[in-house]
RNA sequence: GGCCUUAUCGUCUAGCGGUUAGGACGGCGCCCUCUCACGGCGCAAACUCGGGUUCGAGUCCCGAUAAGGUCACCA
C-alpha cells in the first residue's frame, strides 16, 4: 500500500501547508512560570447552562490567578446544533457573571481562528500526515453495516465499536479503496488505533486524582464525511496549537480520555493536564439527574437574570460548590472580593452536588444586605428596565423617593441590616405598596372587623405627620388601651387571657391597613415616606373596606 | 450489560488511624423586640452494608449495594 499516494488522493497538497508552518505560526506562549492557559469550548447552541458558568468560573480563576490566559473557542463542528447569534449570547451572559475572556472567538488573539470550522486546513494537514504514516485510513462503511456489527457485538457480548476484526475498512486493499473513491462513495477518515483495551494505565486527573484508563482500541472517526473533524480530533489539534495547559471540562469526557491520549500521542503533541468536574444535579423524585435544560428553569443562565439574582451572589454560590473551603474563607473575609480567594482545583468536589436554591437565596440575601442605597437603586433599576412591568419601571422615576424606600426596606444606615431582598424581581414586588398604582391590599386581619374598625378610626383621629417616632408610638399605645389591648408586654405575658391582644396586634392592624401586609419594616417610617395625605387616605380606604 | 467514578446530618461539606464526628444552608425552640425582620443562644439531624488490616477505622484493603457518567460521522 502506498500511503503517500493515498494521502495525496484524499487530501491534496495544495489544500494544506507543511506541518512546520503551524508549529511556527502558533509558538509556545510566553508566560510566567506556573501560568495556566485554560479555555471554554462551548457549542454554539444558544443555550447557556448553569454548568457552563460553573466550568467557566473554574477555568477563569485558574487562568487569571496564575497570570495566565483564558480564551473562548467555539466548537461548531456539529452543524445541526448551530444557532445564529449564539456567540454573542455566550459573551453577554458570561460577562454578566464576571467572566471575561482574554482572547478567542469575536475577540483578538494570535492563536486563532477560534471557530473550529475555520480551522479545517489545520485538521486536514494533520489527518493527511496520519494517513501518510499509515495511522489513518478512509472508511466507507454505511450506517446499516455499522448497525449490523453493533447488533452482532451486543448479541455476543463483545465490546461494541469499530476496532480490530470489526474494522472492515482497515483491511481494504489499495484496489478496493480507489474503486470506492472512483464510485464516489462517501467516506470518513478513521484513526488506525494501536492501542490494546487490556492494557491499563493510571492517569492523574487534577480533580479526581488517580484514575485508571485503558488504552483506546477504537478506530475512531477523526474526519467526518464532510471533512469536518470530530470533537476528539479537533480537541487534540486545537488544545495543542492554542497551547492550552489545563483542560477543565465535564466528567462526561472521562470515557473518551483514552481516545484523546492516543490522539495526542500519535500526533506527537504533549498532553495537557486535565481536570474533570462533576455536573450540578437535581433530585427528581427518587433519582438524581443533571439539571435539565428542558425540565428545570434554573438550569438556564437566563433564569438568574430574569429573577434578578445579583451576579455576585450567583458567582459566590458557584464558588461554594466549586471549592469546599471557600465558604469558610468567605465567613472570615466577608468584605473581600472573591478574586482574593485562593482557588485550588484540587478542592473541587469529587461527586456531583445537588443544586440548592435555598442556599443561593441565603447567599443572595446576605450579599444584597451589603449594598448601599445607590447601588441597590442602580441594580434594581437595571433589572426593572429589562424585565420589569411598566408600573415597576415607573417606580424608578423618582430616585429620591425610591432611595428612601430602599433605605428603609434594606435597613441601610441601621445597626443591623435587614435581609429581605433575595433578588430584584422579588424585591421590586415586595415594595409595590409604596406606589399607589400597584397598592392592592387584601386586608386579612386576625381580629373582628368591629375591633379593627375601632382601632383604625381611633388612630386616624389622632395621627399627626409631625409626630416623631416616640410620640407616634405613644398614640398607638393610647389607641390600644382604648380598646382594652395590653400596652405593657410584661403584664400581657403574665396573663394573656386578660386582654384581647397586645400593642403589637394593634400595630399589625395599622400595618395591614396602610400597606396591605402583615410583614413590613418600621411602620412609622413607612408613614413618613408615604406622607400625611396618602397615609390618611389609606386608613380611610381600609376603614371603608371593613 | 462492559468500563470509569463516587459514597459523612434533608442539602453542600470538614475529616487525610485515636475527634464529645466540626461548619454552613434548611428545620425547630428560646431570647431580644411596637409588627416583620436582623441578631444572639440552643436543639434535632450523618459516617450505605459486610468482611479484613490494626491495640485502635469515618479514615487503609477487599467484597456487596446504591448512585452518577459513558459506550455516535453529538459535543
Amino acid at each position: 500500500m502506498d500511503w503517500n499516494k493515498l494521502a495525496e488522493a484524499l487530501i491534496p497538497d495544495e489544500d494544506v501547508k507543511p506541518l512546520d508552518y503551524y508549529e511556527t505560526k502558533y509558538p509556545a506562549r510566553n508566560l510566567p512560570e506556573g501560568a495556566h492557559v485554560t479555555r471554554l469550548a462551548p457549542s454554539p447552541t444558544g443555550f447557556m447552562h448553569i454548568g457552563n458558568l460553573y466550568v467557566a468560573l473554574a477555568n477563569e480563576r485558574i487562568a487569571h490567578q496564575s497570570g495566565g490566559v483564558l480564551y473562548l473557542r467555539i466548537e461548531d463542528t456539529d452543524d445541526k446544533r448551530k444557532v445564529e447569534g449564539a456567540v454573542e449570547i455566550i459573551h453577554k451572559s458570561l460577562k454578566y457573571f464576571g467572566i471575561n475572556f482574554d482572547e478567542g472567538a469575536d475577540l483578538c488573539g494570535e492563536y486563532g481562528p477560534y471557530y473550529q470550522r475555520q480551522r479545517a486546513e489545520i485538521y486536514h494537514a494533520y489527518a493527511k500526515d496520519l494517513i501518510k504514516r499509515g495511522l489513518a485510513y478512509p472508511c466507507f462503511c454505511t450506517e446499516e453495516e455499522m448497525e449490523k456489527t453493533r447488533e452482532y457485538q451486543t448479541e455476543n457480548k463483545l465490546l461494541p465499536g469499530y476496532y480490530g476484526e470489526f474494522a472492515k475498512c482497515r483491511k481494504l486493499t489499495e484496489k478496493e479503496i480507489y474503486e470506492n473513491l472512483k464510485a464516489g462513495k462517501p467516506y470518513v477518515i478513521r484513526l488506525r488505533s494501536q492501542g490494546d483495551v487490556e492494557v491499563k494505565h493510571t492517569f492523574r486527573d487534577q480533580v479526581k486524582g488517580d484514575i485508571t484508563v485503558t488504552e483506546n482500541n477504537q478506530d475512531v472517526v477523526i474526519l467526518k464525511s464532510d471533512g469536518i473533524p470530530t470533537y476528539h480530533f479537533a480537541h487534540a489539534i486545537d488544545d495543542h496549537f492554542m497551547r492550552t495547559t489545563l483542560v477543565i471540562r465535564g466528567e462526561e469526557w472521562i470515557p473518551s480520555l483514552p481516545i484523546h491520549i492516543e490522539l495526542f500521542n500519535v500526533l506527537g503533541f504533549k498532553l495537557p493536564k486535565y481536570g474533570h468536574n462533576c455536573s450540578i444535579q437535581k433530585i427528581d423524585g427518587e433519582t438524581r439527574r443533571k439539571l435539565s435544560k428542558r425540565k428545570d428553569p434554573e438550569a438556564s443562565l437566563t433564569f438568574y437574570r430574569e429573577q434578578g439574582y445579583h451576579p455576585t451572589a450567583v458567582r459566590t454560590y458557584m464558588m461554594t460548590l466549586l471549592n469546599s473551603n471557600f465558604e469558610e474563607w468567605l465567613l472570615k473575609n466577608p468584605e473581600k472580593p472573591l478574586e482574593e480567594f485562593k482557588y485550588s482545583i484540587g478542592k473541587m468536589g469529587k461527586s456531583g452536588a445537588l443544586f440548592d436554591i435555598l442556599k443561593l437565596n441565603d447567599i443572595s440575601k446576605t450579599f444584597m444586605a451589603t449594598l448601599d442605597a445607590k447601588q441597590a437603586y442602580d441594580f434594581l433599576k437595571s433589572w426593572a428596565d429589562e424585565f420589569g412591568t411598566d408600573e415597576q419601571k415607573a417606580y424608578f422615576a423618582d430616585k429620591e423617593y425610591m432611595c428612601k424606600v430602599l433605605t428603609l426596606c434594606m435597613g441601610i444606615g441601621g445597626k443591623k441590616r435587614r435581609k429581605d431582598f433575595v433578588c430584584a424581581k422579588q424585591a421590586v414586588e415586595m415594595i409595590a405598596y409604596f406606589f399607589d398604582n400597584t397598592f392592592a391590599p387584601t386586608y386579612e386581619y386576625r381580629f373582628d372587623n368591629a375591633v379593627v374598625k375601632a382601632i383604625l378610626e381611633g388612630f386616624k383621629a389622632t395621627y399627626d405627620y409631625a409626630d416623631d417616632m416616640q410620640a407616634w408610638f405613644e398614640k398607638v399605645k393610647a389607641v390600644a388601651s382604648a380598646s382594652g389591648f395590653a400596652t405593657d408586654m410584661k403584664a400581657y405575658k403574665a396573663d394573656p387571657t386578660a386582654y384581647p391582644g397586645n400593642v403589637s396586634d394593634v400595630a399589625e392592624m395599622l400595618r395591614i391597613a396602610t400597606t396591605g401586609l402583615a410583614n413590613t419594616p418600621d411602620l412609622w417610617t413607612i408613614m413618613q415616606i408615604l406622607g400625611a395625605e396618602r397615609t390618611l387616605a389609606r386608613l380611610e380606604k381600609a376603614i371603608t373596606a371593613l
